[in-house]
DNA sequence: GTTGAGCGTT
């Protein structure tokens, strides 16, 4: 059995933790010893840069396929804005309970701002909060605990349990709101341990979270000369810029994503100079009529959201190949469960099983070799796999963990749920309705291993790569949509704290092996700074566009 | 006094 050295810090005293028959190390494994840590990085020998582990479904995978985790000592990787205080008698209650540092809003970009008005003007948007549900409380919880828990994740503004008018007995759910969103956040994207319950909290359906406002812009007019660092620099200067998209080959456009939905939002209609080149942005989200997405059959919204989270995200990502099964392990995904033929081995006309997206199924034009008229919605659903090489990076992985399975892997079961590979995304909002256990989260390892090989797939990864776009760009807009969707729920995720992944990072197009190193991302969390750029994925999606000049390309065919 | 998916008598 293989070990690796993991130090809490880089420095420390390293223990050696066991990894897994296939060379993994189990998130669990990890913190086991180091509570709260959601990934590692090693400082690579050669660059000296601090490089992160690739992190996928509750496993970290070793820098290097052959020689595995070497001799490095790993150091792990906290949520960012979130300390953890292992000698903490808190700790003693919950050992995944972050303590928090004073909430500061520090954003990197601020500090050498040369064009203050501007940031005024952006960073007046506040976020704000709202109440959340707190699902699963012990029955004897209390209003006072209840507060008292969650403030160690910062100001709470009010707690309250639902109980019978009668008996005065706890229904076993609640509402909490705090003060600042940054604490929102966080306590969205972690489990919770009160009173001895593992707890959900969501962003309540009630808040009808249909009106997101979306945190993507589409960005016009651009040269091939503006790469996704220049627009990545930019941008930030008017808010936490998490997710940049190129498409590949060029096509005089590109998507910027932003942490803060208002930023993105007041920045369209505008133009801007970047390296001396004029540019347009403005909404990147999808016609409404192009919304109309067939709700009775579309299984995979969940999946799209994948790479529509953030980043999703987070600021999303996230398997559930819809109802394909998952194979723990095997990484056979069934891509096309049932009637999901949109992206099949077909060239031509594959849109027409009718999935998604309404009238504009028609991305990308001739994708690649020949692949005519692919509507492949579905794609966008079924993607929801990672394995090759498509990094997580989710982030704040205390998802993964606590997860209850319902041992329904196979159809609609688990897809409601799982999620493995994110933050806590049923807790986000994107799952509400799923079934679960009663286990209540008792089962700490992430129990399954989902994987899927894109490479194994009889598909064109152009149109898988085209496919994660589209469904990118549709994210935004799948707020309407039955909650059983998801898409809604996980948007709201997004649109809250987007995990910054978007349609990023996905390398369809590229042949990066499951455990790809490129790939690596054990990410902090929600701020999305491990998204990684895009300027390398999509290899050869996005060709010959229909309609011909780079100039006038028309948006609608990728909205 | 039991129970364990859900969505708030404001």
């Amino acid at each position: 059995m293989d070990f690796v050295q993991v130090s809490e810090e880089e420095g420390d005293e390293p223990i050696e933790l066991p990894a897994e028959e296939d060379g993994t190390l189990l998130i669990s494994t990890l913190q086991a010893q180091f509570p709260g840590s959601c990934g590692l990085k090693y400082r690579n020998m050669d660059s000296k840069a601090v490089r992160g582990v690739r992190s996928n479904e509750g496993r970290l995978f070793p820098p290097n396929v052959d020689s595995g985790w070497g001799e490095y000592v790993y150091f792990c990787v906290f949520p960012k804005g979130i300390e953890i205080n292992r000698s903490s008698a808190e700790q003693l209650d919950s050992p995944y309970r972050p303590i928090l540092p004073p909430i500061e809003n520090k954003r990197k970009s601020d500090d050498n701002l040369e064009n203050s008005t501007a940031k005024t003007k952006r960073i007046e948007t506040r976020l704000r909060c709202t109440d959340l549900i707190v699902l699963g409380l012990a029955w004897k919880t209390t209003e006072d605990s209840l507060r008292e828990y969650f403030e160690s994740y910062g100001e709470v503004l009010m707690a309250q349990i639902k109980k019978d008018v009668k008996s005065g007995q706890s229904k076993g759910f609640g509402f909490v709101r705090f003060g600042s969103y940054e604490a929102q956040m966080r306590v969205l994207a972690n489990r919770h341990l009160i009173d001895g319950r593992w707890c959900e909290v969501k962003v309540p359906n009630s808040k009808g979270m249909g009106h997101q406002v979306p945190c993507k812009v589409f960005v016009g007019r651009c040269t091939e000369d503006i790469n996704s660092d220049d627009l990545r620099e930019y941008f930030s200067k008017f808010g936490e810029v998490t997710d940049v998209f190129i498409p590949r080959p060029f096509r005089a456009f590109s998507f910027v994503t932003f942490l803060d939905p208002d930023v993105a939002q007041s920045l369209c209609g505008e133009d801007h100079i970047i390296k001396g080149v004029s540019v347009h942005v403005s909404n990147a989200a999808p016609k409404a009529e192009q919304n109309r997405t067939h709700q009775g059959q579309n299984y995979n919204y969940n999946s799209g959201n994948n790479f529509g989270m953030h980043s999703y995200h987070p600021q999303g990502n996230h398997m559930n190949s819809g109802r394909s099964g998952h194979h723990r392990g095997n990484n056979q995904h069934n891509l096309h469960g049932g009637d999901n033929t949109a992206i099949g081995n077909s060239h031509s006309n594959m849109g027409s099983g009718g999935y998604g997206m309404g009238s504009n199924n028609n991305y990308g034009g001739n994708l690649g070799g020949g692949y005519t008229n692919s509507s492949n919605h579905n794609s966008g659903g079924n993607m929801n796999r990672q394995d090759a090489g498509i990094p997580y990076n989710r982030q704040n992985n205390f998802h993964g963990m606590n997860q209850p399975h319902n041992g329904n892997v196979g159809n609609s079961g688990w897809m409601n749920r799982g999620h493995l590979d994110m933050p806590n995304l049923q807790a986000l909002g994107i799952n509400s309705q799923g079934s679960s256990s009663s286990n209540q989260g008792q089962n700490m390892n992430n129990p399954l291993g989902v994987g899927l090989n894109l490479n194994s797939l009889p598909m064109n990864p152009a149109l898988v790569a085209a496919a994660l776009n589209q469904w990118s760009l549709l994210g935004n807009q799948l707020q309407n949509q039955n909650q059983d969707q998801q898409g809604g729920n996980f948007l709201s995720w997004m649109a809250q704290n987007n995990g910054g992944h978007s349609n990023s990072n996905m390398n369809s197009g590229s042949r990066k092996g499951p455990n790809n190193p490129n790939n690596s991302g054990s990410g902090s969390m929600i701020k999305g700074d491990n998204s990684a750029s895009n300027d390398q994925q999509n290899g050869n999606s996005w060709s010959n566009q229909s309609s011909g000049s780079q100039n006038s390309v028309d948006k609608s065919n990728f909205l």
